[in-house]
DNA sequence: CTCCTGTGTT
DNA sequence: AACACAGGAG
């Protein structure tokens, strides 16, 4: 069981106190164990596979990269595979994804980590970041999921997830709510398994806590339902200033 | 921070 | 046609 250890001091937060906050790590992770997905890049360890799972789900629906992914590892299974293969390899195996700019840095970027770190991904943020294609998006998943670091990775799902939950009215495109999100969600990490609370949050926003439709349908199990039975509110949006109209608070 | 890109939606 | 989106790049 985890505790709580950092300091909470956001705005719309003000509902939660430590012990709320701690149960919805509890909560989300019990729901992620119970109903999460079992996908085929969360079974590997390797984080040059994990690293080709990020940039095919960048742009594509997780049902349709699964059998891309299984393809294009079984094709380039390592990084020397990929560094080697002409670009007209890559692309081919890409086809039917679209983004190919994508397809391409993702072999730039592994071409440079086999030249300048010996086919091996650097372990910190700024040296992943320094390969081609890898944001801080990327950098972070991979931090999490391939070393276990507490890295959030904010992306649109853990910020509408996460604004929801936590009543965070801001506009998610603007730079400065994203460092908002950034500070929550780095406090909320460090009470549970990294790799974990970013596969959560994407399964929730995938699975339950939807751009459109945000129903409430099927919900008496999820770690949503459980906070807001503690009192906690949820509103219901996904961007600040417009759209007011899909504005809604609930309470229970 | 702003801009850029390909793609999907209205 | 116009806009929304989701990341990375500069």
């Amino acid at each position: 069981m985890c505790q709580f250890r950092g300091k909470l001091e956001l705005e719309g937060l003000k509902k939660m106190n430590e012990q709320q906050i701690q149960q919805f790590n509890h909560d989300l992770l019990d729901w992620f164990h119970r109903k999460g997905r079992k996908l085929p890049w969360r079974k590997t360890d390797n984080p040059y596979y994990i690293w080709i799972s990020e940039v095919m789900l960048q742009q594509t629906q997780v049902n349709t990269v699964i059998p891309y992914y299984d393809q294009f590892i079984k094709k380039f299974p390592t990084p020397e595979a990929l560094a080697d293969a002409p670009e007209q390899e890559v692309l081919k195996s890409w086809e039917g994804l679209g983004y190919y700019s994508r397809a391409r840095n993702l072999q730039k970027g592994v071409r440079e980590m086999v030249a300048s770190y010996n086919g091996e991904l650097p372990k910190n943020k700024s040296e992943l970041m320094s390969l081609t294609g890898v944001g801080p998006y990327t950098a972070s998943a991979l931090m999490s999921m391939a070393y276990h670091e507490p890295e959030p990775a904010i992306d649109g799902n853990l910020m509408r997830v996460l604004s929801r939950v936590f009543l965070i009215d801001d506009d998610i495109a603007k730079q400065k709510t994203r460092k908002k999100f950034e500070k929550l969600a780095s406090d909320l990490i460090v009470q549970t398994e990294p790799a974990y609370f970013n596969q959560a949050l994407m399964d929730l926003g995938a699975m339950v806590c939807r751009r459109k439709l945000p129903t409430v349908r099927s919900a008496h199990s999820t770690a949503i339902v459980a906070l807001m039975k503690k009192g906690c509110s949820w509103n219901i949006r996904s961007r600040a200033a417009k759209q007011s109209q899909e504005r809604f608070i609930m309470r229970c």
